[in-house]
DNA sequence: AAATTTATAGAATGATCATTCTGTAAATTA
DNA sequence: TAATTTACAGAATGATCATTCTATAAATTT
């Protein structure tokens, strides 16, 4: 029961006391401490006191430790990938809108030092492997972008060169852009990781 | 102190009580522990129970936890990584190179379901995250890696497409090669990983 | 105002963590 | 054989872990 009633969009004030912290601000926080300390790494108590939400009550909301990093993934995708995804329109040409969607994953992997790389590909990647449902997650996360870019290069096929697999340049793409997330969290500078993606688009697109 | 002089290859036996475990056996089953459970995730009683060596001794060879992983990221680059790199020659053709290359990186990050990925890019990226040393650590491995790939691109400067730049390139090939072992981590199958590697070198290499 | 509901602060719990200590066993050296 | 050196098995240590409990505070409802 990871239920968040109360955290949800009240209409009229809710009975009982109110809880004090505010809930999309806590969730921001939770996916910050998850993202640069990992999160076996991570512990409830920092947690608790980075969010301003007492243990009792985060037990309360999310379950459990598992439960409220689930609850940040997903506030991380909403939040911070979300334009990442965007990026790929289809809004102008398939190379401005693969250039954009690199450069839009370089900027989020490198703006801040204390949260370097990607949530997903360099935390939930880690703890997928010895926990099932965490790795379910991860399963999920990554199809989804493989589908988000795929899609968006059926619709531009004919900008693309010869005759390449859809699927297996999404694969590709989305291979550069966690490879540039993972490189993000090992102080890479954000111009050679753009550099990349420039590379990548004009190998994939025609001239 | 991380000495293991006990640990060494004595010409002739050393003094005292010699130790049980055999040193390289014990430290590849360190590498298995760490590359599943993570480096947050894997505790030292694991380590000591799977490496069968006793605590005191584990912490009188490696110093401490964090020694023994560093000394695990060693082993595995020497044992398990070596024949990545060892593919790119020269020795064939730069897209003959290169496919063996992406192939032994897949081969190594989805032969065992016990062990999927990376050690370094799914497992020492997140430690890293807030680890001064580590991430220290993980810049050098990856910077090793992108100088290799460089060098032997320049060896070949003449089978890549029109004039790209072999640090960019490098670093785009290592930026593939590292989200194909994040994929794997995700349960991807080896052959759709493989079409990656392929089409990334018929992109990069002239027909 | 009284009853009800929910949140709060923080102590308590029991498990597990990394690390060290203790006493004994097994080897070499003299 | 006696002394020395090192490893062994496993208990002990103190910290920290995730989680729950207790008592009180703050809100709504009747």
């Amino acid at each position: 029961m990871t239920s968040n009633q109360s955290f949800g969009v009240a209409a009229h004030r809710a009975r009982g006391r109110p809880r004090a912290a505010q809930p999309d601000t806590a969730l921001d926080e939770a996916v910050r401490v998850f993202w640069s300390q990992g999160y076996e790494g991570a512990s409830v108590s920092r947690l608790s006191r980075q969010m301003r939400l007492p243990k009792a009550s985060l037990y309360q909301c999310y379950g459990d430790k598992e439960g409220l990093f689930l609850a940040s993934v997903s506030r991380y995708v909403d939040t911070r990938l979300a334009n990442v995804g965007q990026a790929l329109g289809p809004s102008q040409t398939l190379a401005q809108d693969l250039s954009n969607f690199f450069d839009a994953a370089v900027t989020l992997a490198t703006s801040d030092p204390m949260t370097r790389g990607c949530l997903i590909s360099c935390v939930l990647a880690d703890a997928a492997g010895n926990n099932p449902r965490l790795r379910k997650e991860l399963v999920a996360r990554f199809t989804a972008l493989e589908t988000r870019i795929c899609e968006r290069l059926i619709v531009g096929q004919t900008e693309l060169v010869v005759t390449v697999n859809p699927e297996t340049a999404a694969l590709m793409i989305a291979s550069v852009a966690r490879g540039l997330m993972l490189r993000a969290r090992a102080d890479a500078t954000p111009n050679s990781l753009r550099e990349v993606g420039r590379l990548t688009v004009a190998m994939l697109c025609r001239a």
